[in-house]
DNA sequence: TATGAATGAGCCTTCATTCAT
DNA sequence: AATGAATGAAGGCTCATTCAT
């Protein structure tokens, strides 16, 4: 998806200054810096990930990566960005919830959905945990994603059960959702992917239809 | 390194067993650290955070760091030990389910007890999540505390909700119990720590008990 | 660390088998930090030599310093396998003892090109000497050389001088002459090149052949 | 023999600035620093000794230490002065060379009063050459003193062998004896004392009459 | 478009020395 | 006479970023 060539209303992430149009070399080089990306971050973590990992992973030089991206940060909000537009898209197929059992089929298929886009994109989410220090930038644009992701289920949550506050209920619903798939995926929880979709499922309904 | 003084009773943190005896003034500089470092790992994060900061914050100097701790990452074990020690009492506290009434008010009397501590300590909580590149220390403290944590919701859990697999349906709720105060912490939702607590009783026991 | 350079024939310094290619820039910049290295080593020796002094001798940066070696024993270590080559190289040239003079006019042409080494590479020889706590990587290299060279010695003299402990007598010769270079080098012996050779050749010879 | 009352001609190392007399209790504590700094600076080198580790082998404080000396390099020329009279008066021993079978056997003995001075303040002497950096004070004391000794032999050598620089024959044996003995010390070497003791007895000798 | 090389500010850590008790 | 505690100037090393080819 993430593709750079500047002026096209498709592209998702772009370049530093110069907004050039990129021959087949160059996106083949972005795309190597993208996925680098994406798995030096998920191996290091935001802060601990250097630039010489990112060239190195991507067989490329420093110079290059400066010529794709301002700085370490410019790719990580390309990255980010990606993936924001990937989950608030999902946000918005969030099953209506219904009390039968269809409801349930439907909501562990959007889980399942969910889980997926975690496989991928895991480390670039986690990386928002590690910068949500309140004022800079990344928090940002961390934060206001899982508020408009969670705004997604409130609406239907604000439906389904009118003695709690939507919003919060979705925040905690999307939290619970997201950190299951982390400590999943980071093998601190070892359960089968089937598994915590089922759990989850359960879970997620009866806290938004709440007890009998 | 010079060594951590043994313990004094009245607080757990910066105590291993090997220490030397520490007069007054050494324990009111050692207290003087820990707050500092609490402090600044809340302010900076633990990467983004200085010795410097550590120091100041603590108005001393560098060489007086060195002798309490080995380094930074050394005050940060020093302090999530004692986190880790509050949290499991904590969960060893977590109310029994009981369908009624009852049982709400006690779970949302436990969820303010947990709050509490987050708000003492949520800075440490958090770092954890920064430093949870799973090969390492830090990683493997705070994964297993969560785990042991959510082990003691499990057992109550598994008498509850024969249904759901006990402790994947405990992980993610002390997912949602854990980032539902740090959203609210760090103001990315807005809203009061009452009705955080409520809607998190209401979601909670819900989960647990499902629907009708 | 980056690692050095592969070598490129006129120098056998700093070159590693790992490392990658250097263009000329490249190698001008080795260079100009392994004289640097001799240079401040000779001024201040091992320990009391500071990266600082190197890079500012080298009219370069710290961090290109790093770039080239791991650390300051790194340097120094690149060095000292320079020196052991060329002076194993001539401890395989010790001419045959033989009782006539032209042995004698051998030994001292032998001894001048020690001496000429010496005044090149002093320093690193001297440092040493510095770095000999029995235990440590470099007090390991420079006593191999050492013992090395004093074998080549030893097969001459237990030919020539059967009374006495080849290896023995080799080492105390090889220890006088080094430490006459040293204290003529350091100015602590006011005494001519010349002078200097001329009886250290004598002594030298007749140590070997005895008295009468 | 180090002894610290101070006022007596008898002393030979000095408190920093305050010439106090020293009570038992006092004497007992300077002589443990003393030990302390010949222990430390055999295991670690002159540069590499740390305050600390002198204290904790004296088993005493910081604070204590500069009230017996003014730093590190008081104690260290304390135990320098206290070697030099010892080796300046074996110098003045050195048996005077005759051709026949005696002298051979009164410079064996001597060689072997070397050894055991050297066995004793090896460390000592050998954190000199560490120090020979030509503009520091130690480098003085010590290139005084070997320069020193180097006089006595010097003076017999003069007698014995015409047809050298007595001088610098003198110093290179007397380099040959230190090196060796230093070589035997560090088992760089790996050779009985006795053995090291016959050998250089037979080279200096030999070294000194030359060849028949 | 690509890259090897260089840079230097920034941070961590050590350790000789001083101070207060 | 002794000591626990504190200090801060050095000095080592890293890494994001820039430059010249």
């Amino acid at each position: 998806m993430a593709q750079r060539p500047a002026g096209t209303g498709a592209s998702r992430v772009g370049t530093p200054a110069q907004g050039r149009e990129l021959r087949a070399r160059g996106r083949r080089t972005l795309r190597r810096l993208l996925d680098a990306g994406v798995a030096v971050f998920a191996e290091r973590g935001l802060h601990a990930a250097r630039v010489d990992d990112i060239v190195k992973a991507a067989k490329t030089s420093h110079g290059t990566f400066y010529l794709y991206f301002a700085n370490k940060e410019d790719l990580f909000r390309a990255l980010a960005v990606d993936v924001a537009e990937h989950m608030v898209e999902l946000a918005s197929e969030f099953p209506a919830f219904t009390p039968d059992g269809d409801g349930r089929g439907a909501l562990r298929d959007w889980l399942g959905r969910f889980a997926d886009l975690y496989d991928q994109y895991g480390p670039v989410i986690r990386a928002w945990t590690e910068a949500e220090i309140v004022d800079s930038e990344f928090g940002r644009i961390g934060g206001e994603l899982v508020v408009r992701f969670a705004a997604c289920l409130a609406e239907r949550i604000g439906a389904a059960a009118p003695d709690v506050d939507p919003e919060v209920a979705a925040l905690a619903i999307v939290a619970m959702i997201e950190r299951s798939s982390y400590y999943v995926l980071s093998r601190q929880l070892e359960v089968g992917r089937e598994e915590m979709l089922d759990t989850l499922a359960t879970v997620t309904r009866a806290a938004v239809y709440g007890p009998a």
